[in-house]
DNA sequence: ACAGCGACTGAACACCTGTTTAGTCTGCTG
DNA sequence: CAGCAGACTAAACAGGTGTTCAGTCGCTGT
C-alpha cells in the first residue's frame, strides 16, 4: 500500500483519493481538506494541481471514463451496458470507480453524458450487427428497445447499493454477476411472459387509440404510433 | 399558486420547498436558508419544526415515499415498478417526488431502502399471482428476475436525466412513458433474441463449472465462466 | 384581563468551506 | 556557483454553513 502509493506524483495520487472520496460520499460532502489529508498532501497543492474543487471533479469524471473506455481489457473494447457490467467482476480493481461511475450516471456532467451515449451506441451497434445475422426479434421501436437494454445493465451499477442490501451479497461481486447472468439471458431470449395477451393488450390499446385501424406487425408504423393516451392499463 | 401555498402550514410549505430543493440540487448543495426563502419562513423556524436538516431529511423521505404507497390509487396500491413508472404519466403532478425519488433511491436512507423492498415484494407478489396463472416462462432463478424487472422499473426513474438527454425528450414525461411502454411488453413477452444459443451456451457454460464447483469459487474460475458465457457476442 | 404557549423571527455563534497569499524547499540549468 | 522554476506548505481570508438564543407576536383557556 504504502509503496504503491508513493509510487504515484502527487497529482496521481490526489486524483485517485478524491475518486474514492467523490464515490464513497459524494462530491459536496467531500472537503478538499480530506482528499489532501487521504493523498498526504496540503489543500492547496489540490489548486495547485488542478485549479480549483470543480475542475478536480471534471478530472475525476475524464480519468473514470477512460478507464471505462479507453483502456485495451478486450471486453471494454465495445462497451456494452453489458458488457461493462460483466467487466467489472473483479471488484477489487473496479470498485471505487463503479461507485464514482454510478454517481456519475445519476448527474448531470458532460463526461456522464458522454458515457452514456457512447454504451447506448455500442449496444444499438452490437444489435444492428445480431439483427444482420437475423438473431434478434423484430422490434417496433429498436432504439427504444437498445435504451431499455441499457437501463437494465446500467441499472445494476446505479442501484448497487439497494441490490445489496436487497440481495445479501454485491450483485456486483463476482457471485451476483454469475447469478444474474442466466436470468438476464433468459429475460433477453424468451421473456418472462409466456403468453401474448399482454403484449397485444398493449398493442391494441395503442393502436385503438389512433384513428387508423392498428396493423400486426409493422414495426416502422408502431413508431409513429405514439402520441396519445397512456391507458394500457384501463385507468383514466 | 398564491392561494394554494398559503393554504397549506408552513410545516407543510417548508417540506415541500425541501423536497423540490433536494430534488434539484441534492442534499448537501441545499442550504436551509435556501428551503426557508423558497417557503417563505425563516431557517429557524425548520429547526422549530423538524429539530435538525438531517430530520427535515427523514421528513421529507418518509413523505415521498407515502407518497407512492400510502396514496389510494389504484395503479399504485401494487406499486409494481413498472407500474409506478407507468403511473406517473402526469409528470406535473409527480414530477418533484420522481426526481426526489431518484436521488434517494442512490443512497442508503432506511426510507430508500424500505421503497426498494416494497417495490420488489410486490413485483414478485405480481409475478407468483401470474406464475399461478401459468402466465409465465419457468424461470431459473424467479427472486433475480423480479430483481431484474424492478431494476428494468426504476432505472427510468434514476437514470432519467441521460435517458431525456439522449432521446431528446423526457424519458418519464407522457410521450416518453407511451413510446417506452410498446418495446418494454415486447422485451417482456420474448425478450429480443430469435434464437436459443445464447441461452443454450450460458446455461451450458454455467452448467458445466457448476458441476466442477463444490464450494466458494475464486475469481478466476468465475472469469473463465463469465468468458464462455459472454463469447456469445461473437466479437468480430 | 391575563398567563401560557406555540408559531415565528433577526441576530449572533462557532465552525467549516474553497481559495489566496506568502513563503520554503528541492532539483535542474546556465 | 547563482538563479530560476516548480512542487509544496502553513496560515490567513472571506464567505457560507447549521444551529442557538432571546425575544415578539397572536391565539387560547381560565
Amino acid at each position: 500500500m504504502r509503496s504503491a502509493a508513493d509510487d504515484l506524483t502527487a497529482r496521481a495520487r490526489i486524483r485517485d483519493a478524491a475518486i474514492i472520496a467523490f464515490a464513497r460520499d459524494g462530491f459536496d460532502a467531500t472537503s478538499m481538506r480530506t482528499i489532501a489529508a487521504d493523498a498526504g498532501v496540503s489543500a492547496a497543492l489540490i489548486v495547485h494541481h488542478f485549479g480549483d474543487k470543480a475542475a478536480l471533479r471534471t478530472a475525476c469524471d475524464d480519468y473514470v471514463v477512460s478507464v471505462f473506455t479507453d483502456e485495451q481489457h478486450e471486453l471494454i473494447a465495445a462497451p456494452t451496458a453489458d458488457r461493462i457490467r460483466t467487466a467489472l467482476h473483479d471488484l477489487d480493481r473496479y470498485g471505487p470507480y463503479i461507485d464514482y461511475l454510478g454517481r456519475m450516471l445519476t448527474g448531470d456532467s458532460p463526461a456522464a453524458a458522454h458515457l452514456f451515449d457512447t454504451l447506448l451506441t455500442a449496444t444499438g451497434a452490437v444489435f444492428d450487427e445480431q439483427r444482420s445475422a437475423g438473431l434478434l426479434e423484430p422490434m417496433s421501436d429498436p432504439e427504444m428497445t437498445t435504451l431499455l437494454v441499457t437501463i437494465l445493465g446500467l441499472g445494476h451499477v446505479v442501484l448497487r447499493t439497494q441490490i445489496a442490501r436487497a440481495l445479501g451479497e454485491d450483485g456486483l461481486g463476482s457471485a451476483g454477476l454469475l447469478r444474474a447472468t442466466l436470468p438476464t439471458m433468459e429475460l433477453l431470449t424468451h421473456g418472462v411472459y409466456a403468453t401474448d395477451v399482454f403484449l397485444e393488450g398493449t398493442r391494441q390499446a395503442m393502436g385503438s387509440t389512433e384513428t387508423a385501424r392498428p396493423r400486426r406487425d409493422s414495426g416502422e408504423a408502431a413508431q409513429s404510433r405514439r402520441g396519445l393516451a397512456v391507458s394500457r392499463e384501463e385507468e383514466s
